[in-house]
RNA sequence: GGUCCUUUGGCCGAGUGGCUAGGCUCAGCUCUGCAAAAGCUGCUACGGCGGUUCGAAUCCGCCAGGGACCUCCA
């Protein structure tokens, strides 16, 4: 693989005749046609997740988006900069439990030590996004370790004067920064509006005007993240973390930023503010924002009390749930639907998720068996360009703001095709070689390597395979006497225990797990 | 209250103004010792009312429902 030039994957190389990649830029609210700023690079930041609790369902859908769509930009031949941090600063609790009181008497090993409450849920983290097989970023950075970064940056803000200190914290100053810059362009805000607001909130009295957001703020004894700055002890604000470690490891600008669509404001819209002062050139390309996991038609979050965790989501240990579900079927119910939209949580739609993606599966397992075969004569030139253009359509409809879900479905259309072959009911000769060769190919590329899925079937294992095989032999020995009562037992007993067996077409038995 | 988005068949969910999305469910058929799987066939929808157009799920307006953001939030 090349760093610097694009790689012919067999995809439409960007640039190159045939369709180009369009993403829907939530800054202009319009699909635009994807240019990196650096030819063959790209420089992708994500909004990661706070780490001071257990990832839901609804944390899976930005990750899984970009993943998917990391892995296609590499697949175009971009070398890509993946960077997705870690909030590991802030004021943190652990659910169920108070933040305490440093100054109190408890011995070190009874008190809440923030490293380790945040350790542990980033480890629950990286083991979720692992079974979902998201792709390590290539960077990722945590809020704590660039503390000095950000505090770089506050003074930067503080010295061009967009920010003053106040008792120990530090504020943007958005009135000023609105003078000369679009403040709310992001999110659609009319700046007037958000200057008049009138919230009452704690520390608004602190501030020059209730838009003003934080960069810095003084901890209380009872805080217990603290670091040193100039302004005194403090933590950082909840926004600065994003444009520092953005800057410093993707530049003042770059190609794509991503996050949920509830971070649109004021989250990303003060990144913009704070970066554009800083780099003197706005920080962000592309604006790529997904849309919210619901339940019920409710956004799942903690303020709505409606939250399944990820880990019960697989151990199927929640009130909400019939039964638990594989990661991959989480996954590939996310990708079915366009990351733009709300998709909305029920069991019935997880199953049917569950259900079509082994149907898929199993078609994509039997498409790499079949041999390519006499492809002499016989040429179905009706079939043949159908698949064809199936099979150009997952490119074009991935190409248009990453319709993964259009790819799906395309993918679903060429199943009873390739079960057809399997069953010998069409014959593999009736697609000519090298469409037969491409849609070999193009299956295991995009299945497995852009839209990552994998197998769900639990059988991979030799031992059981070989017991599995043995009880298949008897049973046809069986058959083959005419002893149905044995062959029935067997399949009925495995049957029992979550195994089912299937006569193929061709005098073979296949067995899958549920 | 402000800003924005959304409303598709039993369920989920794509949809670029004209051509069958797809998945799941259900019914029938084929195959099969039976079953499962697979294949085939069927079930044809776009919240309501107007408007633009030769033609609208797709554009515009109004009404109704739902939601998101405005506060930590994927």
């Amino acid at each position: 693989m090349s760093s610097t030039t694009i790689k012919d994957s067999g995809n439409t190389p960007p640039g190159a005749g045939g369709s180009q990649l369009k993403i829907y830029n939530s800054y202009n609210r319009q699909k635009e046609e994807f240019k990196s700023i650096t030819p063959g690079h790209v420089g992708m930041y994500v909004c990661g997740p706070t780490v001071s609790g257990e990832s839901h369902l609804g944390h899976a859908r930005p990750y899984i988006t970009f993943d998917v769509v990391f892995r296609y930009l590499q697949q175009l031949g971009y070398k890509v900069r993946y960077v997705r941090n870690i909030t590991d600063a802030g004021h943190f609790e652990e659910e169920g439990r108070e933040a305490e009181d440093k100054i109190s008497k408890k011995a070190v090993l009874e008190k809440l030590e923030p490293m380790e409450l945040v350790q542990k849920y980033t480890n629950l983290f990286h083991w979720a996004m692992e079974q979902f097989n998201t792709l390590k970023p290539t960077i990722e950075p945590t809020a704590t370790g660039h503390i000095v970064e950000q505090i770089g940056m506050i003074q930067q803000l503080i010295k061009a004067g967009y920010a003053y200190e106040m008792n120990g914290s530090v504020y943007f100053d958005v009135k000023k920064y609105a003078a000369s810059y679009d403040y709310g362009k992001l999110s659609g805000r009319v700046i007037e509006d958000l200057l008049e607001t009138t919230r009452e909130l704690e520390g608004q009295e602190e501030k020059r005007d209730s838009a003003d957001f934080a960069l810095w703020k003084n901890a209380s004894p009872e805080h217990i993240m603290r670091w040193q700055s100039p302004w005194g002890i403090g933590f950082p604000g909840w926004h600065i973390e994003c444009s520092a470690m953005a800057t410093k490891y993707l530049g003042a600008q770059f190609d794509i930023h991503g996050g949920g669509m509830d971070l649109l404001f004021p989250h990303h819209e003060s990144e913009i503010a704070q970066s554009t002062i800083c780099n003197h050139v706005a920080p962000v390309r592309y604006w790529v924002h997904n849309n919210m996991i619901t339940i019920n038609g409710r956004k799942m979050g903690k303020s709505y009390n409606n939250v399944i965790k990820l880990t019960e989501l697989f151990s199927g240990d929640h009130p909400e749930l019939t039964q638990a579900y594989h990661p991959m079927v989480i996954r590939f119910f996310i990708l079915q639907s366009h990351y733009r939209s709300t998709l909305d949580f029920s069991n019935e739609a997880l199953i049917a998720s569950e259900k079509g993606l082994k149907r898929l599966w199993d078609a994509y397992e039997n498409l790499g068996k079949l041999g390519v075969g006499s492809q002499e004569s016989g040429v179905d030139s009706e079939l043949d360009s159908k698949v064809k253009k199936l099979l150009d359509g997952f490119d074009e409809f991935m190409n248009d703001d990453f319709g993964t879900a259009k790819v799906l479905a395309n993918m679903f259309e060429l199943v009873p095709v390739i079960n057809s072959m399997k069953d010998k009911t069409i014959p593999v000769a009736s697609l000519s070689r090298e469409t037969f060769e491409l849609l070999q190919s193009k299956f295991k590329t995009w299945i497995e390597d852009i839209l990552g899925l994998t197998s769900i079937n639990a059988a991979d294992n030799e031992k059981l395979q070989g017991v599995m095989q043995l009880l298949i032999d008897i049973r046809k020995e069986s058959k083959s006497k005419k002893d149905f009562a044995t062959s029935d037992k067997i399949r009925n007993e495995l049957s029992q225990l979550g195994i089912t067996l299937k006569d193929e077409k061709d005098g073979g038995t296949s067995y899958s797990f549920d």
